[in-house]
DNA sequence: CGCTTCTTTGATTCAACTCAATGGATGTGG
DNA sequence: CCACATCCATTGAGTTGAATCAAAGAAGCG
C-alpha cells in the first residue's frame, strides 16, 4: 500500500477542536524544547512566529516525504514515528518522538521532507517555520545557539542508535530501548519506572532490527527473570540496575 | 589500552613543516566543502577565520573525547575514522571522513568532543572555530543557510547509517559501504570505480556490525562472481549496476 | 459479534559469529 | 639485508542467535 495524505484518517490540522492560543511562555515543556535558556524577551519573539496547531488523531501524517519543506515540528503532547519506505515498499523507523522534541531537520538540506512523520497517538505540536526561524537566528544570537544544539542533539541520538544497532544482542537492544524511553520520560517529569508503549512489538522490531517474534521473546524473557512487566501497552520496570547493566556503554 | 594524546605517533598540529596559507578562495573543495554556493566576499570572510592547519601523519589524532569542543574540521586531504570506546574499551566506528567533509558536530552541544577522530592516513585539514563561525552565521545569512544544510546531511548520512545497519544481510551492507565510497570519490573527481580503502577489513566490519572473516569472505564472494576485484587496500569495481542492485533503495 | 490485527509460543532453518590455523605483508633491530 | 615478530587477511569447521514458518489465542474495531 502507498501512503499518501488522502487515505490517512484525517488531515493534519483539520480538527473540529479549536486549540487555545498556547505560548512558549506558559508552556511547560519550555526548559526541554527550543525555549530551552532563552530570556521572557527572546521567548516572546519566538511566541510570534511559532504556530501552535490543533490537535490530529492517531495515523495521520505531520508530513510525507517529498512534502515542501516549511517547518520544524515541535511535539506538544503524543507521540510521532519516522520513517521512510524502501523501494519494495518495507517500512524502517528511523525514530519515536516525543514532548519537547523537535524533528524535521533531516529536510533543510534537500528543502523537501524526506521522512514521513506520523501521529502514533492523539498529538498537539507546534509548527515552526524554518525560514522565521532563520531570520531569528541571526537576530538573537542565544537562539542561534540553540538551534545549533538542537541539531547536534539530533545527530548524537542518531549515533546513540548507530551503536545499538550495531553488534548488539537482542536483549541489550532492548533494554536499551526500554532505558531511553525511561530516561526520556524521566525529564519529562513522568514515571521513570512506569509508562505506554505508544508503539507496537512490530515497530519496536523495526525499529531495533529485530523480527516481532524476537522482541516478543525478549519481553517474555525480561518477565520471566524479573527485569520488568509488560501488559499490553503498559511497561514497568522492576529491575532498573540490572536493566542498566544490559545497556552496557550506552544510556 | 587506553589512547590518550600523548601516545599517538605525532601531536596534531606540531608538524615540522610549514603548510602554505590555503584560501577557501582559491580551495578546490569549495564547491563541496563549507563555502559552497558563497559569494567572493564571504569566502573572504571565511578565510579570515579559518586555520588551515599543517597536515599530520596517520594514526594521530584530531580531537579526543572530553577535550573542549572550540572548532569544527573540514578535511581537505586524506581520510579519517571517527569512532568512540564502549566501557569493555571496545572500538565502535561512527563513521570515515574524506575531503570536503566537515566533522565535530555532536560536540556542539556537549561543548566537548564525545568522538574520538583519527587520521587514517597523512592528513591536511581546515580548523573552522566555531564561536568565530556563529558570528558570521548571524552576520551573513547565506552562511548561517550552509551551517544549517550541513548539519541537516550529517544527520541524512546518519540516517543512511541507520538503515543500512538494520535489516541488511551482510552482502547489502558491504555493497552499500562501496557504493557510498565509490560516489563520494566521484564527486571528488576521483575514480568512481578504482580507489583505496585507506581503513582495514576489522575496521570494515567493525563499522558495518560484521566480523572480519565475514567481510573478508564477502569480498572473495563478490570477486569470485566478478562484481569486484581487490588486492589488498586497492579495490575496483567491476558490475556497478550488480552491486547498485545489492543497495537497494540506497546510495 | 464477527473480522482483522496484534501478540505470543513452538519448531525449524540459516546467516553470520566464533574458534582455529595458515599465509602474506609490514616493521624492527641486530 | 636478513631474521624475527607482529599485524592483517583469508579460509575452513563448527556453533549459535535470531529469522522464518506456522499456528493459536487475545485484543481492538466497525
Amino acid at each position: 500500500m502507498t501512503i499518501t495524505k488522502e487515505n490517512t484518517k484525517e488531515i493534519a490540522g483539520r480538527s473540529i477542536f479549536r486549540s487555545p492560543r498556547v505560548s512558549c511562555v506558559t508552556c511547560s515543556l519550555s526548559e526541554l524544547c527550543l525555549p530551552r535558556g532563552l530570556k521572557k524577551e527572546n521567548l516572546d519573539k519566538l511566541d510570534y512566529i511559532i504556530k501552535n496547531s490543533p490537535p490530529i488523531a492517531k495515523g495521520n501524517h505531520l508530513y510525507l516525504p517529498g512534502d515542501d519543506f516549511k517547518s520544524l515540528f515541535a511535539i506538544r503532547t503524543g507521540s510521532v514515528k519516522v520513517y521512510v519506505l524502501d523501494k519494495n515498499g518495507e517500512e524502517q523507523i528511523i525514530g519515536f518522538y516525543f514532548p519537547g522534541e523537535v524533528i524535521g531537520f533531516d529536510a533543510i538540506n534537500k528543502e523537501k521532507y524526506i521522512c514521513y512523520a506520523i501521529a502514533l497517538e492523539t498529538l498537539s505540536y507546534c509548527k515552526l517555520p524554518f525560514e522565521k526561524m532563520s531570520l531569528i537566528c541571526a537576530e538573537i544570537p542565544e537562539f542561534q545557539d540553540q538551534m545549533f544544539r538542537l541539531l547536534s542533539d539530533e545527530i548524537s541520538t542518531e549515533h546513540d542508535l548507530i551503536l545499538t544497532l550495531s553488534k548488539r544482542t537482542a536483549d541489550e537492544k532492548l533494554a536499551i530501548f526500554i532505558m531511553s524511553l525511561s530516561n526520556r520520560f524521566a525529564k519529562l517529569g513522568y514515571s521513570s519506572t512506569v509508562f505506554n508503549l505508544p508503539m507496537s512489538r512490530q515497530e519496536i522490531g523495526n525499529y531495533l532490527g529485530l523480527a516481532v517474534e524476537t522482541v516478543s521473546r525478549v519481553f517474555t524473557k525480561f518477565k520471566r527473570t524479573e527485569l520488568l512487566d509488560v501488559d499490553k501497552k503498559i511497561l514497568s520496570i522492576k529491575d532498573k540496575d540490572a536493566l542498566h547493566a544490559l545497556c552496557g556503554y550506552n544510556k
